[in-house]
DNA sequence: GTCTATAGAAGGATAGAC
DNA sequence: GTCTATCCTTCTATAGAC
């Protein structure tokens, strides 16, 4: 593979991940990933092809940085508040560089469930649910905070920074004629949600 | 209108609503449609004249309904306490028999944020938001509880509430291997959600 | 109002020259 | 490796018979 083929590979797989990103796969069209690659139809194919094989590629690809980044961001000793306060701010961060991305892999996900096992291992992703459980086990006996649903705890973590990033466009509308600042409010969640979790869950 | 139109037209408008729900504009079929219905192609544009006017129809019924639904559940008199309860328990059981309509939602109006303004007028939902930050004023100002900004107050109101049924597939690859029960998972939520929120609010 | 048949456009994929 | 030209399928939309 020379150094020109791994350009326009590349390229095309850049151009490939905005429209699919945007677009979904039902909603991409070839010729406008063409267009933005600055490449012609054709190359598309000779590189990936199919569209299905493209797609297939860019959605592992987004898929396992998202939950990378979920695994990295909890997976480590710190004590439940301080990884609260780790987790938010990283994956906070991430969302902010990749804003579409939540609502791409939901969607693509409620569009065809299989496609998760694909772009992943989960020996992985259960290994840091269960570091998680135990630690939430641990610190309900220690009385840190009171008993609640392991299940319930993960769904809230999660909701609590991924909905706003999905949900962008009606928030806005909603809060339309206000001060509101999307930047701004995202900024916030870094802080508050750590604290917000935190008492929604703490001994009483 | 003869009483036989009436009930086509709803047969056709019932099956582009599943599969619209299912599908998303780009991805659902008209003969998909059709067949659903129960007659030919034909037809649907016979009725609704080509597929954007259609979606656009089934759209703003179910943007409409949601938020109608949001909107009952939160616009009362109740304490804030109150109020949360009533709310996460009808807007869950509401939620429930509509499982698809959060990720239909949120992906056509990423796609296409314009939707929104024509699915409903947004007075009533600006009196809405006005009257439960007026709320949220008067329970800060009463020491009820700490001062939160509103729009995060809402943000998490909602992403509770919302995002575990857009993203049910992702909980259950994540739970596969546990005991987990979608049903009763959503179920336990609607008394425990309210708890949660005002554990994370309540002043200290 | 409903159907069959088909037009016409759009989009994915390939052939073949360079 | 990259392009132009084109094929072929899929899909929306319409014409016209009943």
């Amino acid at each position: 593979m020379t150094k020109n083929d791994k350009i326009t590979e590349d390229r095309i797989f850049d151009a490939a991940t905005d429209v699919f990103e945007e677009q979904g796969l039902s909603g991409a069209r070839m010729q406008e990933i063409a267009n933005r690659a600055g490449i012609n139809k054709a190359l598309l194919h000779y590189y990936y092809r199919s569209k299905d094989r493209l797609f297939e590629a860019v959605f592992n690809r987004l898929a396992g940085k998202m939950f990378d980044r979920f695994i990295t961001a909890l997976d480590n000793e710190m004590s439940l508040q301080q990884k609260l306060e780790h987790f938010y701010h990283e994956h906070i961060t991430f969302l902010q560089k990749h804003p579409k991305l939540p609502g791409f892999v939901l969607h693509e996900i409620n569009q065809n469930p299989e496609r998760l096992l694909n772009a992943f291992g989960n020996e992985q992703l259960q290994r840091i649910r269960d570091n998680l459980f135990a630690q939430l086990d641990a610190e309900i006996a220690a009385g840190h905070i009171a008993p609640i649903d392991k299940p319930q705890f993960l769904a809230n973590l999660l909701a609590l920074s991924v909905f706003p990033f999905a949900a962008r466009n009606m928030l806005e509308l909603v809060l339309q004629d206000t001060d509101f600042n999307f930047d701004d409010f995202i900024n916030q969640r870094k802080t508050l949600l750590p604290e917000f979790m935190m008492n929604a869950v703490r001994a009483k």
